[in-house]
Formats: C-alpha cells, sequence, structure tokens
DNA sequence: CCAAAAGTGTTACAAGTACACCCATGA
DNA sequence: TCATGGGTGTACTTGTAACACTTTTGG
C-alpha cells in the first residue's frame, strides 16, 4: 500500500486561517488541496511531514502534531494511498509562506511529475471543497487543534512572543469561537501562571497601550497532560 | 509499504486491564503481544480492526477509536509495516475473550502461518514488556482512553447496563488513579443528566443495598464533544 | 445491637459571571 | 474633552472539599 502524509497547516492574525496548495497530478488537477507527499521508504511519518511542510511551505521546526490514518480503499482514485494527517500551526505575520519546491516526481502507478503552482491561505469558513476527502481530513484537524487547545498550551504556537491579553483572548474566541467578558478572561489567565508580564507596551491602537506579556517558558519543559486544563 | 492494525482493548470489572495474545511468528514468538493484523487490500482500517477483534478475542460491535499511526522504519525487523492502533472497550465481566481464529497466513516476507495460542487479560501494572512498539502503543492508547474519557461519555461501555453509583465511582477512580469522596461524587454525577434512576437494587454486598442506574440514552445520539467535560 | 456501606446535609471557601467604574491615549 | 479600548473592583451566584450525621442491611 501507499503511504502518504498531509499536513493542514493553521495559523493565527485576528482569524483562522488554513494554508492551502494548487498543484497539478493526475488527483488534484488545479484545486486546492492540503500539502502533502509521498512517505519515502527509509523515512519515519514524522519526518515526511517536516519535508512536506517545508518543500510546500517553506515552513522548518514548528509545531507539528499527528492527528490519525485515513485509510478506506476508496478515498483515492487508482492506487490505493493510506494518508496519515498532520496538524500545524503557526503565527501568521511570523511567516510568508510559500513552496521551495516546484516540481517534484509524483511515485504512483503512472509516476508522473507534479507542478506545485502556488501556495494561499484561507479563512476556515471561506475555505473551499477540498478533493478526495482532504475536506473531512482539514475538520479532523480542526477538531483536534480545539481539542489539544485545552489541556496543552499550545496558542503560544500562534501568537508573536509578546502579545497583549486581547490578543490571547482573541485568539480563544476564534478557536472556540465564543464571545467572551475581557474582565473575566483578564483574571482567569492571569491567575495561571502561563503567563510573564512584560515591562512593554503594545504601540498600536489609537487608545490606552496595552501591556505585552510573554509565555512562561518554564511551562513547556514539563509535557503536556493534566496540568493544563483551560476552558472557557 | 505494509500496514497492520493493532488493537489495545480495555475492560474494566473493578480494575482496567488490557487483553493481550500469544501467538508464533516470526516476530511475535512466545511474547504477550497487541492483538493485530494486516490490512487487507480492499478492506478499511476500521473494518480490518474489527475483523481482528473477531479473530482473536471473539468480540464484535463494541466501542473502537483509532489512535493513530506508528510508522517509524525501524519499528518492525524485516519489512517495513506500518501499524494503525486502535482502542476498544469493554465490560470485562460480559465477555469472555478467546481467540476464534487459531491460524492465519502471517503476510510478510516469508509469508509463513501464524498459530494464535492464547489470550489473558492483564492488569495495568502488570502488563509485561510488550514486543516492538507494542508497549509505546498500549500507552498512547491508555492516554488517548484517559483523555476520550473527559469528554465523553464512553464510561458506561465499560460497565454492566445497571450499576451502583459506587462501581461508576471505582471506574473513575481506576482510570484516572485519584481517590475521590463518595459524598461529593454523587453530588456531581447525579446533577450532571448523564444517569436515569431506577428502582432497582444491586443485591451484593453485606450491607444496606445500593440504588442502580442507567445510562441516559438520550445523550448517546448528540455526538461527542463539548457537552461532556467531566474533570476531577 | 453492631459493623459496614449507602445516602443526606452542612459549612467554609474557591471560582465563575455580570457588571459598573476608573485610566491612558490620540484625535 | 471626548471616544475608545485598557484595566480594576465588586456583588452575586455557583461549584468544590471536607466531614459529620442518618439509614439500611446482614450477621
Amino acid at each position: 500500500m501507499i503511504v502518504s502524509v498531509d499536513c493542514a497547516i493553521f495559523g493565527f492574525e485576528r482569524e483562522l486561517s488554513i494554508f492551502l496548495i494548487k498543484r497539478t497530478n493526475p488527483y488534484f488537477k488545479n484545486k486546492w488541496s492540503l500539502p502533502g507527499s509521498i512517505v519515502f521508504e527509509d523515512e519515519s511519518l514524522e519526518d515526511a511531514a517536516e519535508r512536506t511542510l517545508y518543500e510546500l511551505s517553506g515552513l522548518k521546526n514548528i509545531y507539528l502534531d499527528q492527528v490519525g490514518a485515513f485509510g478506506d480503499p476508496k478515498r483515492t482514485k487508482g492506487a490505493r494511498i493510506l494518508t496519515v494527517s498532520f496538524m500545524a500551526i503557526i503565527d501568521k505575520s511570523k511567516y510568508n509562506l510559500e513552496p521551495k519546491v516546484k516540481n517534484r516526481t509524483f511515485i504512483s502507478q503512472t509516476n508522473e511529475e507534479e507542478l506545485i503552482l502556488s501556495g494561499k491561505w484561507f479563512k476556515l469558513n471561506e475555505m473551499p471543497l477540498l478533493p478526495q476527502d482532504h475536506s473531512e481530513i482539514a475538520h479532523t484537524a480542526l477538531k483536534f487543534l480545539r481539542q489539544k487547545f485545552r489541556y496543552s498550551p499550545i496558542c503560544f504556537e500562534l501568537l508573536p512572543e509578546k502579545f497583549t491579553l486581547k490578543e490571547l483572548q482573541d485568539l480563544y474566541q476564534a478557536v472556540y469561537e465564543v464571545q467572551l467578558d475581557p474582565s473575566n478572561f483578564r483574571k482567569k489567565i492571569l491567575k495561571s501562571n502561563w503567563l510573564v508580564e512584560l515591562d512593554e507596551y503594545s504601540q498600536q491602537g489609537s487608545s490606552r497601550k496595552a501591556r505585552l506579556y510573554a509565555f512562561n517558558m518554564v511551562l513547556q519543559e514539563q509535557g503536556d497532560e493534566q496540568e493544563f486544563v483551560f476552558d472557557f
């Protein structure tokens, strides 16, 4: 069986978006799809996902999690391909994504060459219908992101190193699709020890300057699980 | 690449246990391992997991969830095998597990026949070291179970249809490895609408008879997610 | 009548919710 | 000086934790 990886890259900048690419190959011709690649014989799934990320978006060393395997025999036309999906998250403002590799040999029955045409961010509610089961994979990855968000401090991967409480609140609101009371959000998040208060202030906006905060790095060491339950 | 499925079957009866099997084949010779099987060419991963479950434990129509893919190129000696792991949970007292298929053709380079010798329950802390990366898979499945437990009412899969609050409390204690105050547990769980109070009483024990409860079936329909956050 | 487990009640405190209000800043 | 968003305080409600007390049952 052929095995591939597909990556759902989520980015944040006021809103949650997903990065999709357009490429030519028998199955994706001219449709926006998740960046993906065949897994090489001597390559682990994580390595394949990292390589894919670099080749198709230019990203390196970013947060990456396995979401799951999609293996329906009918999910692809032609040869059966099992795909393992990954979720990547970044601060959108920090990177300018663009495919690094413009053409690759597409390993399948026909073994054609595929051209990577371009990549583009889509707001979640403006995401087009994706080919094969990529829409399902993207939605599963989003559910996975929401779940992970609850008990692991991954929110900081989606923000600049220094951020205001408002930005963090906007992120929570975007991910959970809720409205939060700024006053209560502030109290709750400050009572946890996730944040470090900085002596710097945001220079944006036409009103009072907001204090900047950073993620408390000590927390990163104690793996995930348990400690971080943060519901709203 | 060869693709297989492996199942971590968890059962409850006072304690959490896992069901392992012993079989002969080049890689598992005489070691306890997770029940697993090669995925056939025209079979979905879920179908393969269900078939495996039936062939190696006799279970049919039980709760099953995909945990994830394990695809390190060095996880198996010989041909590379990617495995997708599943987690199954049952009320241990309801079934008497035993392999239904005693020998199968083992699809690999050598294509030998494998004999399924026996199956046995192991308490979690008495689980032996498993071959290949099966120990890692089992631990990942357990973490998955704990996680799922929080926000999905899967606890009822592990109990008889009618159960006492004490039994439910024991289950929570076993899964989360904590001690709970019976009085407070009772209040919290009864305030949720998970349970239906029955007019029946347990006939066990040499003291006051405990009232029996059942799962509120209405909840089963509204899929998982959100509604069911139940921490202790 | 006693031990053991089921089940109820009470109290003190922590956490969450909904606001009103003050502060700093640019226009 | 006013509008805007940042930030603080407070009163009310709800949830949690610890533990004392009552009820039922078998021996």
